[in-house]
DNA sequence: CCGCCCATCTGAACATGTTCAAAAACGCCC
DNA sequence: GGGCGTTTTTGAACATGTTCAGATGGGCGG
């Protein structure tokens, strides 16, 4: 997260002189074979003052997740309200958050390699990001309600987290799909996208009750 | 992995020297906070040593790895004898695993943040630790053949590493896993356990042919 | 025993993330 | 404008993973 400096306007410019060089050099060269110095030179500033602004190298990464986040903000709510078919809308959320990440994948390799640690201060599901993750979650909470496909009362609660954690496994296997245009990606998208929408259908048919029960019990107690 | 060095006993007895310090540092204080020049005093050598022996830090967290393998290979075909049951013999394994990683959890997260990019080279999903990883796989194609369940013969080629996969998401679960003795860690493995053996078992019903071929297909081309 | 080669080992040097004490710039009150 | 407290900026210093040119020493042919 980033430090609550940089409130005069010629401070909040420095901040982002420093971090608009930064995530240049990362797109440019890769996180690790990016220094500090280099940002701040390129930043016209000295080593240090990166880290008035910035907690970390680690931290500047995280800045440009929480600028990804400011402008979903902004996006999301339109996108969902476009259709009430379900898997339109988790296609068209899931699908926003690939178009922001497309050309940033080498830098996200650096936080995933931060973030499967939940211990690490910047992990996804740490404390310190909760609110990211919380509005993260909400998407998908909107996405669901009102849509066309009926989702069970007892679903609504913790069917956003899964669809997030849902979400980030299959950034997670994007990031790393080195298949032309990450084809591989798509079709993994398409066909577990199918299945869950389908998974969530089935669930709310009246037999369905007891296994459900069965499957939320397990995914509160872990 | 480990360079080969250390033909000669004292160079080979240098070089454990040297490891048994990093492990024994390693467990007491975690992997970060362990230097390379503690590891080098604390083995009675110059700080380069470690380097003549071993590539980076992080090659002496795969060392213990390798260690761990070389006592799995002594043990586990006799684990996997001991039973036809193919739910024992993978619980046999899996538990294998999960003691002798006991002591080592702090040391194994870092293992987990390198390996989790398949570019580096020592991730458990690259080239470097195909032979590893290969024998590791072995063991599952062995706790399968001639187990008291039928498996159907398009599934044996692919089966083995599927459980692999699976066993490596349960240890990550487990090395993140705060609960008292890693309760939920135990939940978790018993309950999924079951489910693997008795799709294992519906898979072979005939009906099943057409959608087993679909799910191999998928999983072929991911 | 000599001299040579090579595996082994040393410790200083280097690169880079991070810290910190001090300097500079700024804003504000008089 | 001058003094003063705060914010911002500086650059040297530090810690630590890693490299490397050279020292050491042990074995072997002569």
């Amino acid at each position: 997260m980033v430090i609550a400096r940089g409130t005069t306007p010629k401070a909040e410019e420095t901040r982002e002189r420093i971090l608009d060089a930064a995530l240049a050099l990362f797109q440019e060269r890769g996180f690790d074979d990016t220094t500090m110095r280099d940002i701040a030179e390129k930043a016209d500033v000295a080593t240090g003052a990166a880290y008035y602004y910035f907690r970390s190298k680690e931290d500047l990464v995280m800045a440009f997740y929480a600028r990804a986040a400011d402008e979903a903000r902004d996006v999301v709510p339109e996108l969902i309200g476009r259709s009430r078919d379900l898997k339109k809308r988790l296609r068209a959320v899931i699908d926003q958050k690939f178009e922001q990440f497309e050309e940033h994948r080498k830098l996200l390799i650096a936080l995933v390699r931060i973030g499967i640690d939940p211990k690490h201060r910047l992990s996804p599901f740490g404390k310190e990001t909760e609110p990211m993750r919380g509005e993260s979650i909400e998407f998908f909470r909107l996405a669901i309600d009102e849509s066309s496909t009926n989702v069970p009362k007892d679903l609504r609660a913790d069917l956003p987290a899964l669809l997030w954690m849902y979400q980030m496994a299959l950034i997670l296997y994007w990031l790393f799909d080195d298949s032309p245009n990450q084809k591989k990606t798509k079709l993994l998208t398409d066909g577990t996208l199918e299945l869950v929408v389908r998974l969530i259908q089935l669930s709310s048919l009246p037999l369905m009750g007891p296994l459900r029960k069965r499957v939320v019990a397990l995914v509160r107690a872990i």
